[in-house]
DNA sequence: GTCTATATTCAGATAGAC
DNA sequence: GTCTATCTGAATATAGAC
């Protein structure tokens, strides 16, 4: 009988998956039709309810995925002896996706999705309050290495990740230029949180 | 013959306003029926498209009325010759709204349009070109007087701008605490622009 | 009320692994 | 040769703008 090709059905979820951010990315869940999701990966309507059974489920996989991926680097980041060192790996990841021109349609899609779906408004906030933990932590190690910043742990924390989401936001501007504004974003990190971060380390995004 | 009352047409007309901002702001423009509004709103739907012609033009309605109203402050706080006193007259204007649990769901729903519907993406745009400029003129005003924000004044101007922007994204957090929120607000808008805001103007939001 | 759009289903066709 | 993964496209039923 014939068996599942692991290998061959990751690489087809994967195009599913890439054409569905494009079109929720522009037009949001509600705005985009299975159908556009279907002609834009080149499959018929039948096989994308084979490998998704709902349209939602396909919006949930894409930020699942990525969810976990910083899942890892949270707790490997948290291990870390050198808060410094991991401090500045986080907000590698944090940051990673700023050239990603899909990100703030991704990132309104889902502030819309949050507020009328519960399981999906559990997976952010739950990854969400782990960031914010994670980052506490780091400061506060930090902060018996005397580093103050303007804020305490947690509210700088808050503030933070609370910037970092600007960021991914302004990349709808006109004029933007992701490097010039990855430069400017470190500068306004250091400040938050009194700690010197390294030039970014190369090695590219992630998705 | 029967006469438009003019007071009874805008009462009703704001009625359905702020129908409609309820259902955007917790359903986005595509995930909101025409149907939830009429029912929130009290109406039947033929008196809905009476008022509006089309589900967008109600949404870009909600929109006009407030960056109207934004445009007459800019200019005022231009016209201002203390220029300290003109950016806190704007800073107060761009923050007004920041416990109106409302906003991120429109700022979300808001951003997805945009990328759809050029006319929208068109007023939105001019505003935000608008209140760049009035802010980057009014820290030009200040460097004269002393004042060296850490970045020059475009830029500046353009992460104070993209900082208010995520606090009001940042309201969905829950513990979520407006007063406190604000007041850390203008710590950092006070380091981005190197003056110091004075306590907001009592007197409340306008919305 | 009308008329269109669209999520999901289903009956079947093809083809690779055993 | 059989069994199942994979895929298709028409059919359905429902919702929603106007």
């Amino acid at each position: 009988m014939r068996t599942v090709n692991p290998e061959q059905h990751a690489r087809k979820r994967a195009r599913i998956l890439a054409a569905a951010a494009e079109e929720f990315a522009a037009n949001g869940v509600d705005g985009t039709s299975t159908a556009r999701i279907c002609r834009r990966a080149g499959i018929g309507s039948g096989t994308l309810f084979h490998y998704f059974p709902t349209k939602k489920a396909i919006f949930h996989a894409l930020f699942a995925d990525d969810l976990a991926r910083t899942a890892e680097i949270r707790d490997r980041a948290l291990a870390m002896p050198d808060p410094e060192e991991g401090f500045a790996l986080l907000f590698d990841r944090l940051t990673a996706d700023l050239d990603d021109p899909q990100a703030p349609g991704l990132i309104a899609a889902a502030l819309i999705q949050a507020s009328r779906d519960v399981k999906f408004a559990g997976l952010l906030g739950d990854d969400e309050a782990r960031t914010l933990a994670a980052l506490t932590t780091l400061l506060e190690r930090l902060a018996t290495k005397g580093r103050t910043p303007p804020f305490p742990p947690p509210r700088a924390a808050r503030w933070l990740v609370t910037v970092i989401d600007a960021a991914y936001l302004a990349a709808t501007d006109d004029g933007y230029d992701p490097a010039a504004h990855a430069a400017e974003l470190r500068h306004v990190a250091a400040w938050l949180t009194a700690t010197p971060l390294p030039p970014p380390s190369r090695g590219g995004g992630h998705r």
